[in-house]
DNA sequence: CCTTGAACCTCTAGTTACTGGAGATCCCAT
DNA sequence: ATGGGATCTCCAGTAACTAGAGGTTCAAGG
């Protein structure tokens, strides 16, 4: 049995975190000491690793529940799992697409910047300039994108 | 003069969202007409323009305000500017790095997947499987990484 | 056996960048 | 004068944690 600053380690989870994951019901509330103190088992390492790996490809909360719902029930057809996969595949690929153009206008921005002062500053004046993105705004009437997916740690 | 609804209408931002720019300083606070509506002129315009390109191109609020500030003093140099923006390019850089691989792993994971039952499918399986990410973890103390960025909305 | 200090507990509040709703007020056209 | 859409303020909520205060508990050393 785990302490959960042994967990954390054991997952590289922070220790606010595990708690906070009990607390929205990721993580069943574990066993506890006389004393109160939380005591993990092997499942619950298994568990959280699996949040954990979920959240590294991207996987949003709700989603990882999804997963874990199903994981819990293997006599369920897999066929939800591949769904919710192949949609963040896209999700994955539609912000490489835009993370590339964008990586492209910040180039052509920074390139462009022969120092001096701000008066004739291209970076600034580039983003002052707005012709085209209103145009694309009043084009597409833009159904609302809310999730983000959150990097949560640096492995660089 | 426009009202605040113009001003959305005109620049893509939601009229809440103009009055939290207002709200954490972004915007200056307009005129009012005698019943105490908002009345902004070109100048608004154009910042709030300016707002949103930056935050197009994921600038964090923090950024854009520091771009707000050289952009009102056109004497300054403009190294700053150029810093800010080679930063963000480089955050650009490591976020596409860092998906194209997320994608990689995404695809692996769905081509393995031959349908059946949650009991034998790969995605769940390998979403369970985390050898190699917590051998990552424990070589890397790595800096947490906080900021994300929101792509606020979907010009697609 | 007792003490000390690290690890643990709960609870609250803060982060980023907005978004949404309630309930009241205003402006403009008919 | 009136009706309805636009606007006002304020409060709360979103995702996914993170941080701090102030108080216990555990394990090792003396």
């Amino acid at each position: 049995m785990l302490g959960i600053g042994q967990l954390s380690a054991e997952t590289g989870t922070k220790v606010p975190t595990i708690r906070y994951y009990e607390d929205i019901g990721l993580l069943p509330e574990p066993e506890r000491t006389v004393g109160n103190q939380r005591r993990y088992g092997q499942q619950q390492v298994d568990r959280l690793r699996f949040i954990r790996h979920c959240r590294d490809m991207g996987f949003p909360l709700a989603d990882v529940r999804a997963l874990l719902d199903l994981s819990d029930d293997p006599e369920r057809s897999c066929a939800s799992a591949d769904t919710i996969a192949r949609h963040q595949l896209q999700e994955v690929e539609r912000r490489l697409a835009s993370l590339a153009s964008l990586r492209q206008e910040l180039c052509r921005m920074i390139d462009q910047c022969a120092g001096g002062t701000v008066a004739d500053c291209r970076v600034i004046e580039s983003l002052a300039d707005h012709a085209h993105c209103i145009a694309d705004r009043h084009t597409t009437p833009a159904p609302t994108e809310q999730h983000v997916e959150p990097t949560r740690r640096d492995p660089a």
